[in-house]
DNA sequence: TTGTAAGCGTTATCAG
DNA sequence: CTGATAACGCTTACAA
């Protein structure tokens, strides 16, 4: 555990020179002095210590992705394939950029203020669903924060969205266009602002543009697994009122899909599904999966961007950015003359 | 940002008892005093800083989940959804314990000791395969490391584990039951004494015991990743002296599945398969995939449990847990007699 | 071009 | 029961 002092006391100077050539503030340091200390630091395998570092200057080069901790289940949080995606890209720009990335599930926000103030994090992501409360108390402090599929919008915010909106609309346009007129829409719980009530929108404007009625009972939620997503389809097979299911994300597609076709119904002969997302799941069922297809990867690296550019003050001209979702035609979906 | 020194400064007692109160030894200080302490605590809102905590005493809270940076492919760390369950678990449990969880990807060892050194940290877990030079490295510290799915042993590492040999043996043994006697090993890059080794081993047995030949021509190894099992499943549906398929992993599995279908293969009919690890995908595909089952969630408390252990000096018994597997039967197998 | 010294928030030692 | 004070490793005015 070489520190600085033991640098200087080696090289024969005083801390002060040491840290300058650490921080590349040469001009100051005379070109010998410069390389004995980095042959000191070599040979003794000096590091910095971040606590110090942390505790000195204002920066903790700690940035916190933040995990609402959904009750229910305990250690839900990273289960879905695209979440874990996202959080590779996030963790591979931030080390780039000399950042530390800590996990963290909150249950409250005194939880979330205390992890804020325990380590002096320097900025945070968010993903998935919060309540309003979260942003209310974290808007009075002054760090970035990047928030992912949400659309709150506050001062010191930036989001990084997905075109929902369009992408629930694409998908049942689809459906209507290949002749479908009672369309089943599956998802989780619809919380109002939130990226399913922007789907669920879309899905409202299709039919709305087709003169076709929207039906509350048309609408199921529960929360995305894949044993509901069976249980789901199941239920369903019992009704003869549709033709089609849009559900707002693949895993859910797939497990009602599986529930149909467990109760002896054929997709897309019976009826048509279409998924959200594209994960690599949607290659592998039988249909493989019509899907609204979004780029996990690149959500991440915009997210991490907005938030260099924040760190390094870098001006922002839109603290907004929404990713483009496009229709990916497989074989789930089947054009039928419309009669039910 | 309130500190310790605020908090004496407005009770008007020096740090060193507030402190103690926060410690809970309070033993030496008066009912009257720690209530105040207590209350300016709680109005306050003091939250001890982390980093100053860490450079005085010499535990940081701060555990590492390491997991080695694959070349290749830029982000793709998270994306098996197993690894993300047990990362999840891992957060839940060490955030109970009140340590904190930092993710990172290194490339080589260096970039370990720096990670360690930065932050001090009190313990790492290490997923997934690494070179042995990490772990010589590794031994020269003297902090607690759990190593999954892994069978390198050192004196200051503790191994979570699986019963490979037996999944492989399983596996294997159902398929020559059903009468298959000429089975691909589909698997990941083979590294002498990974999980994956031992899962060959466990598939050789099996050959040995029912007296088939091992042929090296029915080994195919390649990254885990769903293009490449819909590949070779294309390719496999050009051969013809096989009837049944072991892939060591289940998205390997159904990319297989999938691409012997696309290739006009029926599954079971013509093509028997197996998997390992038994994620919901299995219950998605058409045929639902037969496969050796893990306990994702159980992997990640076992590991935490070691750490938290060693990291409170609890005497550890055995160094070692292996986790148990079993064959769960679905519809992806099919009886044959063996003609071939 | 280099050195001195104060201070970041906390804990620990020792004295009162 | 309580309080000074030093120390952890580092940065940064300010001085030389």
């Amino acid at each position: 555990m070489a520190t600085i002092k033991d640098i200087a006391q080696i090289v024969g100077v005083s801390c002060t020179t040491v840290s300058n050539v650490i921080h590349g503030k040469s001009g100051r340091v005379s070109a010998e002095t410069i390389s004995r200390i980095n042959d000191a630091i070599e040979t003794l395998g000096y590091v910095p210590n971040m606590s110090a570092r942390s505790l000195v200057s204002n920066s903790s080069k700690v940035i916190g992705v933040i995990n609402h901790l959904v009750p229910s289940s305990s250690g839900s949080f990273v289960e879905d394939p695209f979440h874990s995606a996202f959080i590779g890209s996030i963790e591979h720009t931030l080390r780039k950029n000399g950042y530390y990335l800590m996990l963290r599930t909150v249950e409250d926000s005194n939880d979330l203020i205390s992890f804020l103030r325990n380590w002096n994090v320097d900025g945070m992501f968010f993903t998935g669903i919060f309540k309003d409360e979260f942003f209310e108390t974290l808007s009075k402090f002054d760090i970035p924060v990047v928030l992912v599929d949400s659309y709150i919008k506050q001062s010191n915010m930036y989001n990084v969205g997905l075109e929902d909106y369009k992408g629930g609309y694409l998908a049942t346009r689809y459906l209507i266009e290949q002749g479908h007129k009672n369309i089943i829409f599956a998802s989780p719980f619809i919380k109002p602002n939130g990226v399913v009530d922007e789907r669920l929108k879309g899905y409202k404007q299709a039919l709305l543009e087709a003169s076709l009625p929207f039906r509350e009972d048309f609408i199921y939620q529960q929360e995305i697994h894949v044993e509901n997503g069976i249980d789901l389809g199941k239920k369903l097979a019992k009704r003869n009122d549709f033709t089609a299911v849009f559900a707002t994300a693949d895993i859910l597609a797939a497990g009602i899909m599986a529930g149909l076709q467990q109760s002896g119904k054929k997709v897309p002969d019976d009826i048509s599904m279409i998924g959200f997302d594209d994960i690599n799941l949607c290659q592998l069922t039988t249909p493989s999966l019509t899907t609204i297809h979004q780029d996990a990867t690149l959500k991440g690296e915009l997210a991490v961007d907005f938030m260099m550019k924040r760190l390094e003050g870098v001006p922002i001209k839109n603290k907004e950015v929404i990713l483009p979702v496009s229709l990916v035609k497989r074989n789930s979906v089947k054009k039928i003359n419309g009669q039910i």
